[in-house]
RNA sequence: GGCGAGUUGGCGGAGAGGUUACGCAGCGGAUUGCAAAUCCGUGAAGAUCGGUUCGAUUCCGAUACUCGCCUCCA
């Protein structure tokens, strides 16, 4: 069995990945807010995720793998949808617009991240089901004394947890010398977070020990981390930005609740993604979803390949440049391996390079490697694993057009042309049919006609 | 201000204390009516300054620069 070795970001070290049952090693997600289709660096995590997700089903089987991705259900963004639904005119009333733009939200991820090649996970728990077991959880920090109530808000006391701030490498002390804690009236300390606020009539809320109110942000992920997967299990994800305050503030909530376990043994988390240069963001103009890619033809399986080509544990550029390079990667491979039936098991060397801290990077040279000594079974094979060249991924590749005229009327031209010694009458029409995105081919075999990346039927129709 | 990451050939991007990363682009050749595609071959690197070492791009330190987090944005 694979040794897989992963970057802790706990101990700032690579280790030895050793499951707590390796009849069912867990992992739990940090998920998406779903008050908006997902930008592109949402991408990036689910991507990374995947990719280990599938090694570990690789290594330990798919059915011994629990992979939990949460879905944020609650939260401001949604309501402020819901509400200017309302003020607009929408009848219903504020629960069924807030499920409603949940429920839509959550579509429009499950069908970009399905373009990715991304599996669903074993579950997706959404953090308004369970809000029986926050209440549960808060109410026993509030009871050992790590919580308390003042005007309706419950607090989590982070004086209480003296190893507060090991995740991310900072004490409590610098924290406030930064001072860019939230100082409320409420607070016994500025650093103390939110477990339950209350909401008023025009917010969602349930009824607790406190009032009508509703989670904060940190609480979800320990309440379903712990329902779903217990109260240690094996890696706990998420993207870069979530070190802090999100996961430092889930383990002081999980560990001073369930003061026998510790949590997650690996944390992994991914850095951030930046396009072409800059971090994205709407006033640099450079921010965009998954979907606004999709629309625009670059394929999922592009992106993914994309993505790949970067560790995941370094800021990731986001160019034109290497989607068009992913793309022509891709289109080539696709053809080495029409036909082809993949080998029973994926390259050791795909499989290692993985193992090693996902090093996709490295598993993609072995994939080039495998192309290149004509090993198409085993770059097949290996490309699945890594979720590339699926069957169901490949219709982007030839849009379903019939060349077979254009092509006829080609060899006839150029038959002619061998003949007459006169080819303007082909090169006109190559230099036509390239402007429409279609790749000519010409040997003594015949005249092949492949419609390429920038496909325009419409181009087309010009030449008849 | 606090914490952290990075700086590799034209571009992207890995591993390894001493032996070719890899891909794209380039260059040379084969092939082609010309191309494209394909095949063969090939040049090119390790931010700066020190240190450890027989030997460092790879370890240690400093400097410069870039970037991220500290604002319920993955």
């Amino acid at each position: 069995m694979a040794t897989i070795r992963l970057y802790n970001t706990a101990t700032r070290a690579k280790e030895d990945f050793t499951p707590i049952d390796a009849g069912n090693v867990r992992m739990y997600v940090c998920g998406p807010t779903v008050y908006d289709r997902a930008h592109l660096g949402n991408a990036r995590p689910v991507v990374v995720f995947d990719v280990l997700y599938r090694l570990l089903r690789h290594v330990y089987g798919a059915e011994h793998v629990t992979y939990v991705r949460n879905f944020t259900d609650v939260d401001d963004k949604i309501n402020a949808t819901a509400q200017a639904r309302k003020a607009a005119g929408d009848p219903r009333d504020l629960e069924a617009l807030i499920r409603e733009r949940t429920e839509e939200t959550i579509g429009w991820y499950h069908a970009d991240m399905d373009a990715l090649g991304a599996l669903r996970p074993t579950i997706e728990p959404r953090a308004t089901d369970y809000i029986g077991q926050m209440i549960t959880m808060i109410a026993g920090l509030i009871g050992s004394g790590h919580a308390y109530e003042k005007d309706g808000h419950v607090l989590f006391r982070v004086r209480s947890y003296s190893a507060y701030g090991a995740l991310s490498g900072r004490s409590v002390d610098d924290m406030i010398a930064g001072a860019r804690v939230e100082v409320a009236p409420f607070k016994e300390d500025p650093m103390d977070f939110v477990l339950w606020k209350p909401s008023d009539a025009d917010l969602p809320g349930w009824d607790s020990p406190w009032g009508r109110g509703r989670p904060g942000w940190h609480i979800e992920c320990s309440a379903m981390s712990h329902e779903l997967l217990g109260a240690a299990f094996d890696i706990h994800g998420g993207g870069l930005d979530l070190q802090f305050p999100h996961h430092e503030n889930e383990i002081a909530q999980s560990r001073c609740a369930h003061p026998g376990a510790d949590f997650a043994h690996v944390w992994m988390h991914n850095e951030m993604l930046q396009v072409e240069g800059k971090k994205m963001s709407k006033s640099l103009g450079n921010f965009f979803t998954v979907r606004d890619l999709l629309e625009q033809g670059v394929p999922g399986e592009v992106i993914r390949l994309v993505f790949l080509g970067t560790h995941y544990g370094k800021p990731m550029d986001w160019t034109a440049e290497k989607a068009a390079q992913a793309e022509a990667t891709l289109r080539k491979w696709r053809g080495l391996v029409a036909g082809i039936e993949p080998a029973a098991s994926p390259l050791p060397g795909v499989v290692s390079a993985l193992s090693d801290d996902l090093n996709t990077a490295g598993a993609l040279a072995e994939l080039h490697g495998a192309a290149g000594r004509g090993d198409f079974a085993g770059l097949l094979a290996s490309a699945r694993m890594m979720g590339l060249l699926a069957e169901e991924m490949g219709g982007w590749v030839a849009p379903a057009v019939d060349l077979s005229a254009h092509a006829g009327r080609l060899a006839n031209l150029r038959a002619e042309a061998l003949k007459q010694k006169d080819f303007s009458a082909v090169d006109a029409m190559k230099a036509a049919l390239a402007a429409a995105g279609v790749e000519v081919r010409m040997s003594k075999a015949g005249v092949e006609l492949l419609p390429g990346a920038g496909f325009d039927a419409a181009k087309l129709e010009a030449l008849k």
